[in-house]
DNA sequence: ATTCTTAATGTAACCGGTTACATTTTGGAG
DNA sequence: CTCCAAAATGTAACCGGTTACATTAAGAAT
């Protein structure tokens, strides 16, 4: 493996002056004839400097952080999906490396950010949280200056980052539709409270719509799954088709919750939207080709995703001297299923 | 932050102690009551090792590298969404890094391993494949001694281990499937065979499949997809439908293509499976929530996933001597579709 | 008490870059 | 021709670990 000293040597000049070359960013002139035969030298013998010399001489690593929790259920929900993807998207304009940090469970709760972090060797973290990590967040803003963005999840943080899509427009927009569509009864299936900060906002906000609206939020109508996953959905609308408590239209947390009900739903032929309609939220790729096609609330996850790593970077790049909130709209797509 | 040589001051020993005493695995003896006392500091003082000086004076990083191409639709594919999840699964046990690297597609031409992999600091890979990369595989096998795991691609490599799912048997098992049924007129829906060993291998399975069967392959009823997607299986099934000639069984090349076939279906109102029966491949999660849920070929993708990083670890720890085949078979999901 | 072996620890070179500071070169201006 | 600022390059210290080799300490054998 070739150092900077060997082709140094080669190209008879100092360490220096190729160090020099190799950052041109750095505004330190190396004379044209000079830069000329560095070129070819490096060229030549297709030198690549070390990373971790590198990283050790810059204090700095060029690698970013992708944080979400150990689980291969991640990788499966169409929420990261669509993040990740925009992550992706948005890394590709820059040199930086993608590290994909995943916590385990039992890290979660006596969390050391440095633990955690540093020894990851990154310059800065996204979170895809959908635990909440609010200990460890809170940990990294007060004791290490990593720069940070949070996706949805914008509430007490200080030097953090947020990109956000307010999904309580999405709700409103969902019963809104309903209750313009003359749907009296309605009732939600509620995403998993304890472990989501979405699935709380989206009970708000439908208790707000509500409200607003004027329609009545029927106990009986409401349930709590305790994931995000079609057979939740499906046991729940199961339950309530065996007790014959049916709402005439039904909002779920999710389209896997959707999903699962409207396979509940189906299997006891109960007309979907004739008899109940029904609407989700996340818009993921699957919901156009169900079958009836489903009405769904899309965040602009890939858009959000991109927004992110740029945010990152203008942080470790020191282009943004303060943190910033992105916020993005979520858009109602009226499907078959209302 | 603290260095090995704050920690070797506060401990009163010196810094090759401290550094034996974070490599146990070395055999070099730390006397118990100092081992103690170096314990207690660390703690202390949350002392983290620097990865980059590690890194630099072990020449090793630590990583390991996920390839893919630098594409948004990888994470949305079924496939990769398994593979990924099993390579997530199967990097718990170590204290690996992931590194997701993406090979954009001007690289995948000129390929220099050496710029492409090198730079990203990495101790071995596992590539992804489903474009071809026969050039940069061959590459590093000549040009470098980097550990290499391929997964679903068994061609021409003299030191890397593979991974793979003989998925010639299951399209085997659909077309048997389909005979017993008496389905006598049989169409596929191809996949994308100038860029995808996968497709070719399941048209040769198929017409394979005709001879040991004695079905006929009728040109009529073939047709080659663009992408491994939806929208192309849509289009190719209503084409066929305008032009009144359907088989009374379809294979299709993956599940997304079918996906898209009986959408197209659908719409016309012919009835799956009473008219034709669809079968589809991979056997992605969301088969089976499809309306009728889908008949499919499971490859075992997680543990395929988990068993390229096994062995790719077992290879950059020397564990292995010699690169290792690992073949998987593939199953038979028989739903409603057929 | 002396010698030998092994355990435990220390010293300093090394990994391969970056960069502060020093030095030399170049091209006007006076 | 001299002087000076700016350009170009070189020297060597430094980043924070690891480890070969040297040294000291401890316990056993003679």
């Amino acid at each position: 493996m070739l150092t900077i000293r060997d082709i140094a040597k080669k190209a008879e000049v100092s360490v220096a002056t190729i160090s020099r070359f190799l950052h041109p960013e750095t505004k330190h002139f190396v004379h044209p004839e000079t830069r000329e035969q560095i070129e070819k030298i490096i060229h030549k013998y297709h030198y690549i400097p070390n990373q971790a010399a590198q990283a050790l001489s810059k204090q700095t690593t060029n690698n970013i952080g992708m944080v979400t929790a150990f689980s291969t259920d991640v990788v499966k929900s169409p929420y990261y999906e669509g993040l990740i993807a925009g992550i992706i998207e948005g890394i590709r304009p820059f040199t930086h490396d993608l590290k994909w940090i995943m916590i385990k469970d039992e890290e979660i709760q006596n969390c050391n950010p440095k633990e955690l972090l540093q020894k990851h060797a990154v310059d800065g973290v996204v979170f895809l949280t959908w635990r909440l990590y609010p200990k460890l967040i809170h940990e990294i803003e007060h004791h290490s200056n990593l720069p940070v963005v949070l996706i949805n999840d914008y509430e007490s943080t200080i030097r953090s980052s947020i990109v956000y899509c307010d999904g309580g427009n999405g709700v409103q927009e969902v019963c809104k539709h309903f209750v313009q569509k003359g749907y009296k009864t309605i009732g939600m299936l509620r995403g998993p409270e304890y472990i989501s900060l979405d699935a709380q906002k989206r009970f708000k906000a439908f208790k707000r719509a509500a409200r607003t609206l004027g329609f009545r939020v029927d106990p009986k109508f409401l349930f709590e799954c305790q994931r995000f996953d079609e057979t939740d959905g499906y046991q729940a609308m199961k339950t309530w088709i065996e007790n014959q408590k049916l709402p005439r239209a039904i909002f779920c947390a999710n389209d896997d919750i959707a999903r699962g009900a409207m396979h509940a739903l189906q299997e006891k032929n109960i007309s979907i939207p004739d008899q109940i309609a029904v609407a989700g939220f996340d818009d993921s790729i699957r919901s156009e080709s169900l079958n009836p096609s489903l009405t769904s609330v899309r965040q602009p996850l890939e858009a959000m995703g991109r927004a992110a790593v740029q945010a990152l970077i203008n942080m470790i790049t020191k282009k943004a001297k303060s943190p910033i909130q992105i916020r993005f709209e979520p858009e109602l797509i009226v499907r078959q299923s209302t």
